[in-house]
Order: structure tokens, then C-alpha cells, then sequence
DNA sequence: AATCAGTTTGACAGCGTTGTCAAAACGCGC
DNA sequence: GCGCGTTTTGACAACGCTGTCAAACTGATT
């Protein structure tokens, strides 16, 4: 038994298809009474809609895609978060009967922007959700715009554009997180600076230089070192910060892959952690539960976060009068074994 | 400027819709010389299907599924080897003009079988790549043959029904590992057995073993232990095999999580590696590369594997003439800091 | 040169829906 | 009961592609 067609609504209905298409599309004008024979006519046979076709005769679709940086590209690989962006998108989709078009890119490559336009050409999503970094590259967020399509930027702010965004306290949380440190005792408190591209990271340092200013304690330019996001660079930063004359007693990375490359340093010279270092990281990889210590770290509400970008594109029902929001869902602290007392 | 249609393409190449339409679809019976005038005007035009005309008119969809287990969701995660095969799907799903739809699951859960069910008959894929270790489950096999979409395994081996398959040489590199390590002078070389429902890994057991004979060294059972493929269980399976009185000189892990495992206990038991220990793992996660020192591993073609599955699943001039094709993609070995000459 | 089998190509009718536009029905004031 | 603006409905042509089937072209064999 084939699966029914408006044709066969409308028969049963006594309508025409067209009647039977905007009662299924909830387009007004339509009696209530016949909206009503339609209705049932629709529950007798289980009509469902045959999206193919609705899409190809609306010229719109069901697809959102999801644009990320796709760390693998270039062998700096700490992906776990793509999936965990995957997973909240998908989730998101599935709700509102959208599919997910995964595009994983390189950031860094010179013609991102094309590359995007000529994807959401060929797809034709009808919407774009950004991951950091790209979200905060102006070209990028621009090029999108270009093309029209509905797009929330998985990035804190509303700088650029009026485009809609969905991102987590990094600033706030990283305050909490240095004044936790504070906390232990530690009062010379280093930070890792991480890519300057990467806006969110930006904010983790102003976080830390509120949390000093929060627990009393001076800010100074020679406890903060600048690293690249890599593990590798963590590795530099720390060393530099290390061999100073009154090093610290408590190193707080941008992110987990510098801090794990600070606790490599920190391994090498012989330095305990956490007995001598305390150590903390954002983003809460993989890696930070498995390194010696374990991490203490942020973990970041992705899923929820990818999650309510799906959302906001395949409904409308979001946004302020000018149709934009920006909502800002909170992190939360891991405390782990790398975080300490402050040394005598 | 509207998106190009076939009509374009068929007046670019000077033929008619038709013949565009078997070029793109792989099918036979075009002259070469045809095809390729097609496939230039396709260039030029940047032609790409629309996918829901596809699909309205051959009643069938151009979506290919990806199926596989999401580590994040019991938080065991090193989830990198995902992103290869999405990749890889990603890239073999785009030169046939088909759409990637990931999918992942538990394959911890009760229900995985009903819930890949559903999916199917939601979403009508022309084809499904599993990867392990749901591939190697006799019962989400049985129930993706049971709706009668068109599977590709990566997996190794024919042992489930007719179903294709994608896998690499695991057990010839394994030995391989195993007569390098040999060949550094190692007499005990543990072995740490993962999961055993993963059949790639247990077939990396038996390339140990293979290896130990074709060295000419004997194989004992107190030098393997059997974890189940997560870091801690590589923690543990290390310490009792370093506990032993006459411990091995090298370990040889089925995956890079439990040498990693491996490593940790080593540096907590002062143990230097390479110097008193050699380390080698499987797999080439991101975490082989961050850990001091770098791991010594195997890399999979993950990529190129998942490729393949995507482009078995999208022509049809694969497989033998039952229809069925297992092609074996060959791993590298990298060599690293973790693994080196035997102590006297 | 004619025949035949196979290969290659094209004309055209769908596929199930929405958009357009005109026709029909309705409601209101006279 | 008529005219007029508004609401409701329907006929039919897209949408961009594939399936069917017949026509045209091959080249080998008479």
C-alpha cells in the first residue's frame, strides 16, 4: 500500500490539493469547517508530507549546517569538542525535523569565505550555525551574511552584526576560577594567553584579570605569557613563565591544550603538581581527565549550546524585535587534581 | 544568477538532460568522450543535483548514514579517530553528490538495534557505513540487513553475512610492531588485549603473536593482559604487568588510550621511557602526540577507509559478483620518542 | 550493401508539492 | 435583488530530476 498523497487527501476530503496544501501548511483563509474535513481526512489517512517534494516545488529546505574549524586539518587535533557540537545540533535538528549538514574546514586557509558561500550555494541550508574561531572572523561572519542565510554564531557578543549568538560566561567563569586559586593561597597567578583571534579566549583573560582585581591581588604583565591555543605553545609559555625570578605558583591556561603543555614543562623539571604548581585549563578535553594529575579545568555547556543554535534556526520564535538574541548559557568549574594549596 | 540546472549543463555540453543525468549517476553506456564533455560543463557551471528532485523523482534519497559509537556519551573520550571518518565519508559522499548523515549512538545501549531501525525508515539512506565496534555486533548488522539498506562495514573480515567491508591490515602490522620492537632487543614484549568485541583490536592480538614467532620469541600468557580499551584499564593492565617479577621491556598496547594508560604508570613508578620501558600503541589518537614522550603507534587510514565505504555506497562498480567487496587499506607505523633499545 | 545485435542517446511523462492567478462564493449596503 | 469588495476555492503550471522506451548510431558479419 503506497503512502498516501495530497491527491488522495483531497479526495477523501472532497477538496481540491491545493485546499488540502494550505491547511497542512496553516496558510489562512480556509473556512473552518473544510479546515476541519481536511484535518480528518489527514488523520484517517496518515498523510505525511513528502519533504522532497515540498522542498523542491517551496525552493526552500529542511538543512542546517554546521560550520566548524577542524583542528585535524592541521595537526593540532583537540577535536573533541566538534563532536560534543555535533551531538547538541543534532539534537536540536531532530526536534524540529531538520537535518544537519556537517562542514568541517580550515580556518586559517585564505578562501574560507568562498568556501562557505559556495556551500551554502550548493545546499541551500536554511540556516548556518558558526563555531569559534571562525565566528569571530569578520570575513567569514560577512560572507555568510552575503548569502542571506540565517546564521547564530556559536561566540560570545553581538559586535558583529546583528547576527544572533549563542555562547557560555567565559569571562565570569574565569574570574571564578582565578579567584578560586586566590583561594588556595596562590598569589602570584599566571595566565596563558591564548590565539587572540579566538574571541571567547580573549575573554578568559579578562576574567582573570578581574578575579585577581576580585581577590586583591596585582596584576602583572610579567606573569602572563602569549601561546597559540597549541599544546606546543602552552609548552613555551610555561617554560618562559618557569625561569622567571619569582615564578608562579599557579598557572591558569586559555585553554586545556596549553595547560597540558604547561604540565608537560612542569614534568620535565621536576616540578610537582600540584604540590609545587597548580595548574588549570577551559574546555575540559579528553585530555585533561587523562593526564597525571587530572586537569582542573571549565567545562564548557556545548552540547546545550549547539543545541539551542539548532533551535533558534529552525524555529522563529526567538530573537528581540530586531530578530536577533544572544544567549549566554553558563559554564561550569571541574576541580581536579592539578589545583592546589599555595607552597610556603 | 539562479543555480544551474541540468538543462544548463546538458546545453553547455551540447546533449541532452538525460545524459547529464547518467554521468552523474555513474551509469553505464556513455561513451567516454560524452562524459567528459559533461563533466567539463559540470565544472564550469559548478553544477551540484538538487537533491530534493533527486529524490522526488527516483524515490529514493541520496543521504549515506554514518553510524558509529560516541565516547562522550560515557565520558570515555577519544573521540579523534570520529573526525577522520567523517571526513573521509564526508569526501567520498561529495564527489558522488550525496548527502552524510552521522548518526551516533551507544553501542552500550539495549536498543541500539531498534533505534538504527527507526532511523533507517526515517530517513531512507541509500546506504550506511557502521563503524566499529557496532560492526562487529551481530546484532546491528542483522538489523540494518533486516531493512534491506545496502551496509558497508569498518571492519575487518567477511565473517557477518554478505555484508561489504573496509578494514585495515591490523594483524600484519601488529606483527610488525612486534618484530620492531624485537628488533630493539626486547625478549619480553607484553601485550594489552582490549575489548574483545572490537574485532580489529583482538585481530592486533593475534598480529603480536605472529610477530613474537616470526622473532623467534616465545609467547607467554604472563605477558598479556586484557583491558577493555579505556585509559584507566591500560593504567591497570600496566601495573600488573610492570608488577610481575620478571617484567616485560616493552608493552605493546591494542589501542593508543590504554598506552597512554601505560605511560602514566610508568611515570608514577619512575620508570623511564624508553630508556628502562618502549611503549606502543594503536591508533594515532591526538593523545599519542601530546603525552611526554610522544607515543609510538600506528596510524589507520581512517580517512581513505571511511572514503571508501562512502564511494561502495554511492557507485555500484564494487564487489564481487555477489555483490559483496572487502578491501584493506594498509596502517603506518610512527615511530616516536616512546619506544627504544632494551635495557641490558 | 544489407542485416543484426549491441551500444549510446534523447523525447517526454511523471514524481508530490507549492505558487499564481482567476473563478466562485460570500457578505454587505443599497 | 444588484453591485461591489472580500474571502475562499480550484485549475494548472512550475520545481529539477529520473524512468521508460524508442530512435539513432555503432561495427561486425553476411
Amino acid at each position: 500500500m503506497p503512502r498516501p498523497t495530497i491527491f488522495d487527501v483531497a479526495k477523501v476530503a472532497g477538496v481540491s490539493i491545493k485546499t488540502v496544501s494550505r491547511v497542512v501548511n496553516r496558510e489562512p483563509n480556509v473556512r473552518t469547517s473544510t479546515r476541519e474535513r481536511v484535518e480528518e481526512a489527514i488523520a484517517v489517512l496518515k498523510y505525511r508530507p513528502d519533504q522532497s517534494a515540498r522542498n523542491l516545488a517551496s525552493h526552500r529546505s529542511h538543512l542546517i549546517g554546521l560550520v566548524y574549524d577542524d583542528p585535524a586539518a592541521y595537526d593540532m587535533p583537540s577535536g573533541g569538542y566538534i563532536l560534543d557540537m555535533q551531538q547538541g545540533a543534532l539534537k536540536g535538528c531532530r526536534s524540529a525535523f531538520s537535518e544537519l549538514l556537517i562542514h568541517p574546514c580550515d580556518f586559517r586557509k585564505k578562501n574560507v569565505g568562498i568556501e562557505l558561500k559556495e556551500l551554502i550555494e550548493e545546499t541551500r541550508p536554511a540556516g548556518i550555525i558558526v563555531a569559534a574561531p571562525l565566528s569571530n572572523m569578520p570575513k567569514i561572519v560577512r560572507a555568510i551574511d552575503a548569502t542571506g542565510t540565517p546564521c547564530v554564531r556559536l561566540s560570545p557578543g553581538n559586535d558583529l552584526g546583528k547576527k544572533c549568538s549563542v555562547s557560555t560566561n567565559d569571562r565570569e567563569v574565569s574570574a571564578e576560577m582565578t579567584r578560586y586559586l586566590a583561594g588556595l593561597g596562590h598569589t602570584r597567578i599566571a595566565f596563558i594567553k591564548g590565539n587572540p583571534d579566538h574571541k571567547a579566549v580573549a575573554n578568559r583573560f579578562l576574567g582573570y584579570q578581574d578575579g585577581l582585581k576580585e581577590s586583591g591581588l596585582e596584576f602583572s604583565e610579567n606573569l602572563v605569557a602569549e601561546g597559540d591555543n597549541s599544546c606546543g605553545s602552552g609548552e613555551a609559555c610555561a617554560e618562559k613563565l618557569l625561569k622567571r625570578k619569582k615564578p608562579p605558583t599557579a598557572i591558569f591556561a586559555a585553554n586545556d591544550d596549553m595547560a597540558a603543555g604547561a604540565l608537560r614543562v612542569a614534568n620535565r623539571m621536576k616540578i610537582d603538581v600540584p604540590g609545587q604548581l597548580s595548574l588549570a585549563g577551559f574546555d575540559d578535553i579528553a585530555l585533561a581527565r587523562q593526564v597525571e594529575p587530572a586537569l582542573t579545568t571549565i567545562r564548557q555547556p556545548l552540547v546545550q549550546m549547539a543545541e539551542r543554535a539548532a533551535l533558534m534556526l529552525t524555529k522563529n520564535n526567538n530573537g528581540d524585535s530586531n530578530g536577533n538574541a544572544h544567549d549566554i548559557i553558563p559554564a561550569v568549574m571541574k576541580i581536579r587534581e592539578s589545583t592546589g594549596r599555595a607552597p610556603e
